[in-house]
DNA sequence: TACGCCTTGCTAAAATATTAGCACCCAGCT
DNA sequence: AGCTGGGTGCTAATATTTTAGCAAGGCGTA
C-alpha cells in the first residue's frame, strides 16, 4: 500500500528538496542549495540527495562531471498522485469541488484563452462520458 | 514570509496528523490514532497534538470532557493554499494545466452533472473576465 | 465512599533526521 | 609534474522528532 516513494513519508528537508526537484525537473546539489530556505551547507545537501537516492525517491545522471538529480517518478505520475492526495485530503475526494476552487480562486485569474481551452476540455469529457 | 502554519515546515508525523484533521475537519486523539499508519501509542498521539497546538497549527475545544482538535486555518483557506502550493510545485504555476489534469484523469471519472456544473462555472468566469 | 475507566499533563528515553568535516579523486592549467 | 578548483564518499556529532511511561484528576456506578 505504502509505496517506497510515497511522498507523505518524506521528512521535512527531504520534502523541501523533492519540491524543488519537481518544480525544476532536475537540479544539481548547488542548484538545490540555492533554493532551500534556512540554507544549510553544500555538504548537507549532498548527503540528503544521497539519502533520497538510497530510498528510491531520486536518481542521478552524470552530466559534465556533475551529478544531476531528478525524481524517479515521472512528472505526469507525480502530478496525478499529488493531486489525488490533495483532493482526498482537502476536498473529500470531490474532483469537481477542487476544480471549482481552482477556477474561482481570485488569486489566479485565468485568461480568456485558458477558459476557452477548459471549456473545450469539459465538452470533450462529456462526449466521452456518454 | 514563512507563516507559523506553513504546512511545508511540518514534520512527518505532524503532517500525517494534519492531513487527518483536514480530512475529517475535527478529531479526538483516539480518532487520529485510528487513522495513523504504523499506529503509535495513544500517549504519543496526544503529545503530538499538544505540540501542534503549541506551534499554532491546531486548536482544541472541549466537548463532552474530551479534547477535540481542529486545524486553526479554516478549511477554505487551507484548501486554497494547498492548491496554490501544489500548482506552483507541479504545474509551473499554471492553474489551467492543473485543472486539465484533474478533468482528464482517468482515475476520477466525473459525472455528467459535475461536468455540467463545471461548464457553467467556466461560463461565469468568462462573463466576469470581460 | 471506593473502584474502575476515561481523560490530560509532564517527563525522559530512544530513534531519526540534520548537519558538516575530512579525505580523496579527477581535469585543466602552469 | 605539481597545484588548484571543482566534484564525490564516508563518517560522526548534534539537534530534533518520535516515542511511551507514569502521576493525577474527574465522573459514573456499585
Amino acid at each position: 500500500m505504502t509505496r517506497p516513494t510515497d511522498p507523505t513519508r518524506l521528512t521535512r528537508r527531504e520534502r523541501e528538496i523533492m519540491d524543488i526537484l519537481h518544480r525544476r525537473g532536475r537540479a544539481t546539489a548547488h542548484e538545490v542549495l540555492g533554493e532551500l530556505p534556512d540554507t544549510p551547507s553544500y555538504s548537507t545537501v549532498r548527503t540528503l540527495l544521497r539519502i533520497l537516492e538510497e530510498r528510491g525517491h531520486v536518481e542521478h545522471v552524470v552530466d559534465d562531471q556533475r551529478y544531476v538529480y531528478l525524481p524517479t517518478v515521472p512528472p505526469t505520475e507525480a502530478r496525478q498522485s499529488a493531486l489525488a492526495h490533495l483532493v482526498s485530503t482537502f476536498f473529500a475526494g470531490s474532483v469537481a469541488q477542487a476544480v471549482a476552487t481552482l477556477v474561482e480562486s481570485p488569486q489566479t485569474r485565468l485568461s480568456h484563452e485558458e477558459l476557452d481551452q477548459l471549456a473545450q476540455l469539459i465538452e470533450r469529457a462529456k462526449q466521452e462520458g456518454r
